[in-house]
DNA sequence: CTGCCATTTTACCGGC
DNA sequence: GCCGGTAAAATGGCAG
């Protein structure tokens, strides 16, 4: 393989295995929470309805005042703003 | 090829091309939409904000009573159902 | 609302509604396409390698070689014979 | 809230922060990665294929043939030699 | 041509 | 161990 190849084969490697290091961290932090909601789960709790809870709490900052926003939205988009 | 493949093999086209008529015919409603949007542009609308309230006309149904839908989530959680 | 804005307002929902009526029908043939692949799947095809043989059929031969090689090229240099 | 209640509620608040503090943590790293993939790609890396090397090093050799020859297959059925 | 947003695909997880 | 559904990743398309 030729120089500028080689060089690019190298850098190739480098990108490859840092990508596959910071993937494994992540898996390592997905199975802390899977452990968090086996614990939760051997308490007592529905892990269903805890999966929920944080789904709408996620959700919930974006829908404030729906109703206004969708009017002013309305209003952009007749040329009224 | 063997019958049972060749029995396969037939089906397989079948599924393909059902597939693909199917792709084709989404592929001519979504011109149509944007045929829709380059109407509504000409006649001075604004695409952008368009599209925001078409997304959020369309999430507004799940969105009811977050706040008591929440709570009603903890208590269930809580095994208070 | 003045009447150029009454009138505006008109089109607007005008053009919502059409947009939404549109993407109902491409919902309604996504749907159909989810049923043929449910339907092949339970005839014991591939839906993973469906697909992948769809994604070929789309693509333009040139494109299709181009993408291979250059995945061979990045495959030997990993060493990933 | 009665005593039992309020009991599981401070742990529920405590399980719902610490599973809301590592996805924060997983979408930091996940972010990283992204970091990565940009940078090779403002280097003239083709990220469609990093991430094609990537899944193909993931996977066990054995699925990867398996899954090689049953689109081999697929193809020949279609006649796309 | 670049970045952003929607759609589509894939992976994961809990339940049966 | 599969199935269904939910969340994440990846691809594609459009506006600027």
């Amino acid at each position: 393989m030729a120089d500028a190849q080689g060089i690019a084969a190298d850098r190739l490697k480098q990108i490859v295995e840092k990508v596959e290091r910071l993937e494994e961290e992540k898996r390592e932090v997905a199975e802390q929470i899977k452990e968090v909601f086996a614990e939760a789960k051997s308490e007592g709790f529905d892990i269903r309805t805890l999966r929920q809870v944080l789904r709408l709490r996620r959700m919930k900052p974006h829908d404030r005042n729906e109703q206004e926003e969708l009017l002013e939205l309305y209003k952009a988009a007749l040329g009224m703003a």
